[in-house]
DNA sequence: AGCATACGAGACACGAACGTCTCATCGATT
DNA sequence: AATCGATGAGACGTTCGTGTCTCGTATGCT
């Protein structure tokens, strides 16, 4: 009966992910657990989705390292990173949303990391000469973000079928992040 | 002192723009009237959230048009979309997450009708030979809008120069798009 | 068996936002 | 000048989520 605090956690990111504004009780229920014992783990809402910040940050960090970003061609590199964030997306969706309604300057500095891992990987294939670098490795990290989060949306709404989502959100990234000579 | 109730919509849309929980006190005082005055506009929040929608719908219409989406070369119509569709990113991605916690089913219909336009734009430059045809329509249309809502976003945190906005975008949707014999 | 810890259920108060209402005031029209 | 309509200010009740608390119970350990 007794759960975990991982996934609890775990649980929370579900029940969020769906429904962003899901109530500290809907959380407990779906969790199989009081919203008492809830408050007895996290003290409030805020410390809640703190948790879940770096729950997210640990799974997307995990997901980098399993896509070994460093390793091979940088655009296989890519291909790799976004398969493994797929199933990321609707609960990185929800924190960014989560974070929008935050005051400016108090966003978890963990952010910063992930960011920096990926635009290093962007850098490194303009560097070897895969990447065009009329782009820069800032937006192309961002545009890695939002299309990866839209095929998921996409999806969920039936615009696209669930196993060409991967290979659709790389196409299009790659496409426009490959030059011309490389394709 | 009196507003039209076309620019008490338009304050509305900017100030839940720049902040999405923003209470009906907040807009009202934003458009220089009171709470009062803002429901004998609009009968409650909901009633206000669904006139915004219908002003996104038809200033995307507008942009759609101004784009002239049907006229010249495929690749340079999307060019004119996205320059034409960029200043209303803020706005359309507050009515996109407001979306996102109706119930599915009831959405504003005229969302199909602006995707329909775009995708038709996407499938003529398929049919003319300019972009790629494994990558669907539905597909492009959803990585538009998320590329000009992850550009607007990127921008307002000064990862992106505003100037450089449009032109990431359509570089990186275009060089995801088109053929690559047409680069 | 005895005890400690964690849990569920529920009650309670608090705050925020909403929707409704009243009333006084201001401005424009006639 | 008189009147009508719209507005601003504010009070009021309601709802919803939150955070805190108590109490009875069950589970598990010694």
């Amino acid at each position: 009966m007794s759960l975990d605090r991982e996934e609890l956690l775990g649980t929370a990111a579900e029940v969020l992910t769906r429904r962003p504004t899901s109530s500290m009780d809907e959380i407990a229920r779906a969790a199989g657990i009081s919203r008492a014992t809830l408050h007895r783990h996290f003290a409030g809402r805020d410390a809640l989705v703190r948790a879940l910040e770096d729950l997210g940050l640990r799974r997307l960090d995990a997901a980098l390292d399993a896509a070994r970003t460093e390793e091979g061609d940088a655009a296989e590199a890519v291909r790799r990173v976004v398969a493994q964030a797929e199933p990321l997306a609707g609960f990185l969706a929800f924190l960014v949303t989560e974070n929008q309604l935050f005051e400016p300057g108090e966003q978890h500095p963990g952010w910063e990391r992930i960011d920096a891992r990926i635009a290093a990987l962007f850098r490194r294939g303009q560097d070897e000469g895969t990447f065009r670098i009329d782009l820069t490795p800032a937006w192309l990290t961002e545009a890695l973000y939002a299309l990866i989060t839209a095929a998921a949306w996409a999806v969920q709404d039936g615009r696209v079928a669930a196993r060409d989502s991967v290979r659709m959100t790389v196409e299009l990234l790659l496409g426009g992040a490959r030059r011309s000579m490389e394709r």
